[in-house]
RNA sequence: CGGGCAGUAGCGCAGUCUGGUAGCGCAUCAGUCUGGGGGACUGGGGGUCGUGGGUUCGAAUCCCGCCUGCCCGACCA
């Protein structure tokens, strides 16, 4: 052991250094796999199931998780809802307030703990939120109020598939609104439209919003999100007038109703529908040439729902009149999870993942293509060195052929190739995974695009 | 939950029909040669054949039960 450690490096940051990593990628794919997100996250070693739909996140995996999860998280900051964290375990009693406990089926995890009392594992949380909610609030003073957390619930699905997509666990962001009156129940909406917009975007997909029905409560309150792919489980229709806008560079002031208004007539008025919503008259109303049709993978779901909770709940406020009234509530999904996969399926090629910049769980792979070469060895450590945390070091004393094979699986955004001959000039091959380009740089050009990206 | 298929080494599979004590490729370990798209050679390790019972001198193989997983459907973020 000593001389173990004596080998070691002063900076350890050995996560990184592909030879004592984690990240068990796979030659071949697993039997149980069939769709290619499953697939790539099983050989790329994001992922291993444990039970049925139920998987283990591997770091690379997580990482990506963790990546998704702050821009989630920022983009719901950034319209003013604040993070809390409910806990998984819930008590039936206050499902059995709304009514709920009885109404959900077997999709719903039923546990007992010693004291023979029910519980569950959480579906969903709007019983626990309007609970937390109506303890606190009690004045209108305090409203409007929208709370969220990321956290992992159950369903037990009779047949988990896909992979995380369709998995039993899941992460999930859930945003809950409580507003006053119906019209501040619509800026909330209108305020969550635009921050799904801004973080689909910023995770580098495409997801359409489209009107979803609202079942028994009516009203037009209701979108679902999706993301274009073959293995979606709706059939889509949109307009291309929704395709390359964009949302990051659209100012829209979230304290005005108005221009919230604006902004989701905006958004709302291009056709869009899956195919339970499709309507064929106004379908034959767009334009052929941008009439977008395929398959969808839902994402993100957000509803208002009115009083539905807070009246079975029987959880009001004060108003200023000194009457008492139930808030109008909204919530709002995204599967953080299964966005993992959907992404994927949106994104990859023959040779593996193709991750988008801002959630990919390494920014560029280093390929020292001949470790044990001291001019390699050394300019890898440099750049390596560089940014430790976003570089993934391939020293492993493998073929070129096995480092590109795994590069390219695992989809880093950019590839730095250091071999022998041009090491020697200070210069790497510099490779981009979407599009396959490779470029002749200088060290410090390489670094400063791939830092830049 | 209906219909179909499958569990044999870390992964992918053969062997099951016709019972005789388990094999191939990849991976892994040691070594040598290699070194820019999953390289070659030599040698080695690794399996309660999902599980419980039954039939038999003998079961991965035949029979029954159970468990687990996958696909299609219904359902679903």
């Amino acid at each position: 052991m000593c001389c173990l450690h004596a080998a070691l490096p002063t900076r350890l940051s050995t996560t990184m250094r592909l030879s004592r990593s984690f990240l068990p990628t796979l030659k071949e794919n697993p039997a149980e796999a069939q769709i290619v997100s499953h697939r790539l996250m099983l050989r790329a070693g994001l992922v291993r199931q444990t039970a049925s739909g139920i998987y283990a996140w591997l770091p690379a995996g997580l990482k990506v998780l963790r990546n998704i999860s702050q821009i989630v998280r920022e983009e719901q900051d950034r319209v003013g809802a604040q993070e809390v964290l409910m806990p998984t375990l819930q008590s039936a009693d206050l499902w059995k307030r709304s009514g709920r406990y009885d109404a959900y089926g077997p999709e719903m995890l039923r546990i007992q703990d010693r004291h023979k009392r029910e519980l569950l594992y959480g579906p969903t949380n709007e019983e626990m939120i309007t609970d937390l909610f109506g303890q606190a609030v009690k004045s209108y003073k305090d409203m409007p109020q929208v709370l969220y957390h990321i956290q992992w619930k159950f369903r037990d699905e009779m047949r988990p598939r896909f992979g995380v997509m369709r998995g039993r666990e899941f992460l999930m962001k859930d945003a809950y609104s409580f507003d006053l009156d119906y019209a501040s129940a619509v800026a909330s909406y209108h305020r969550m439209m635009l921050a799904y917009l801004r973080t689909f975007q910023r995770l580098g997909v495409r997801a359409v919003p489209m009107r979803a029905d609202t079942g028994p409560i009516g009203g037009e309150l209701s979108h679902e999100f999706l993301i274009l792919a073959p293995t979606g489980e709706s059939g889509v229709f949109y307009d291309a007038a929704l395709e390359d806008q964009d949302w990051l560079d659209t100012p829209v002031d979230v304290e005005s109703p108005t221009a919230l208004e604006a902004f989701y007539t905006r958004v709302t008025t291009p056709y869009a529908a899956t195919d339970e919503m499709h309507d064929t008259t106004a379908w034959d109303a767009v334009p052929e040439d941008r009439r977008r049709e395929g398959r969808g993978v839902e994402v993100g779901h957000i509803f208002h729902f009115g009083t539905k909770y807070t009246k079975a709940m029987d959880v009001s406020v004060i108003a200023a009149d000194g009457s008492q009234i139930y808030p109008e509530m909204g919530s709002y999904g995204i599967g953080v999870s299964r966005l993992v996969g959907a992404i994927i399926e949106a994104s990859h090629d023959e040779n593996g993942i193709i991750w988008p910049a801002s959630i990919a769980p390494f920014k560029a792979a280093i390929l020292n293509l001949k470790v044990g070469d001291e001019t390699c060895d050394a300019l890898c450590e440099r750049i390596y060195n560089e940014n430790p945390e976003e570089f993934l070091y391939d020293d492993r004393s493998d073929r070129a052929g096995a480092k590109f094979a795994d590069a390219d699986l695992m989809g880093h955004p950019w590839q730095i190739v250091v071999g022998p001959r041009s090491a020697k000039e200070g210069r790497v091959e510099l490779k981009r995974r979407a599009t396959g380009e490779r470029h002749d740089l200088s060290v410090e050009d390489a670094l400063a695009l791939v830092l830049a990206d």
